[in-house]
DNA sequence: CTTGACCTTAAAGTTCACTTCAAGGTTATA
DNA sequence: TATAACCTTGAAGTGAACTTTAAGGTCAAG
């Protein structure tokens, strides 16, 4: 079985050192062996466990929610727990996709509206911002 | 011509007091003139121009670029500068939506998967956020 | 004339997710 | 053997957009 230094777990995982010892500190990644001159050991499954925070983040979940997730898995925890977080997690996307939606609409028409020529007096984009529109 | 109090204004335009002396620290609102107390003495015109503030924030952008607005409109600059600002904000925001689309279509996809009774052991979730999926 | 609600400033604290720094100890290479 | 490339810790810094704290000065009401 193999083992790892911080640093060759940094190169496997894509993820810093410093950002490592961070999750470690954070209870996102457990303690990992030492050797005798006090480095860190880690096993093959801690590249796993990084590559699941990396991609927890992308899917816009917060350290908190993906410390959640990963002491509900250590703890072989409720299933349903786990849905709970993760149907959150699409209802704050889905208002975020809303509330981004109403933003482009508006803005894409302001930007039509604006000719893009002569000075700011009467501008559409800053009128449309001002809310006079 | 009415003038206000800088909490009078706050009240007016729903925007903290502090908020509005961070905001002419950051030559965001211009400075006021002063009682003879040394106590600001907004005009009317500063509601509009915090709410244009409140509203380039909603609309997502950034302190900078509000103020680089308000710096173009104090001027009277140039239109096109307000149009490119304006067309990186809306490119910024598709991005956005995009990115957010694509979490949100798996997110729900494996949400359906996940029955949301037993342990963690296998759990779909989990094992679409590892990556097995 | 004092109590409380306002105002002033500068500086520090907040949140998130790290990164950078300082000040070392260890290990591999030339 | 020396020097570079690793590792250790704790603390402080980053950025965004404020908020809170500290330590006062001012003003209206009773």
């Amino acid at each position: 079985m193999q083992t790892f230094n911080i640093g060759e777990l940094s190169a496997q995982s894509g993820v810093a050192s410093h950002a490592i010892r961070f999750y470690e500190r954070e209870n996102l990644m457990p303690e990992p062996a030492r050797t005798q001159s006090n480095y860190r050991r880690y096993p093959e499954d801690a590249i796993a466990r990084l590559q699941f925070i990396v991609n927890a983040k992308q899917w816009g979940f917060t350290l908190d929610e993906i410390r959640e997730l990963l002491m509900l898995q250590d703890a072989n925890g409720d299933r349903a727990e786990a849905k709970r977080i993760a149907r959150e997690q699409l209802e704050k996307i889905r208002h975020q996709i809303q509330s981004l939606s109403r933003i482009e609409a508006v803005l894409a028409k302001t930007l039509e509206e604006c000719s893009g020529e002569g000075t700011m007096e009467g501008c559409p984009i800053v009128e449309a911002i001002a809310g006079k529109g």
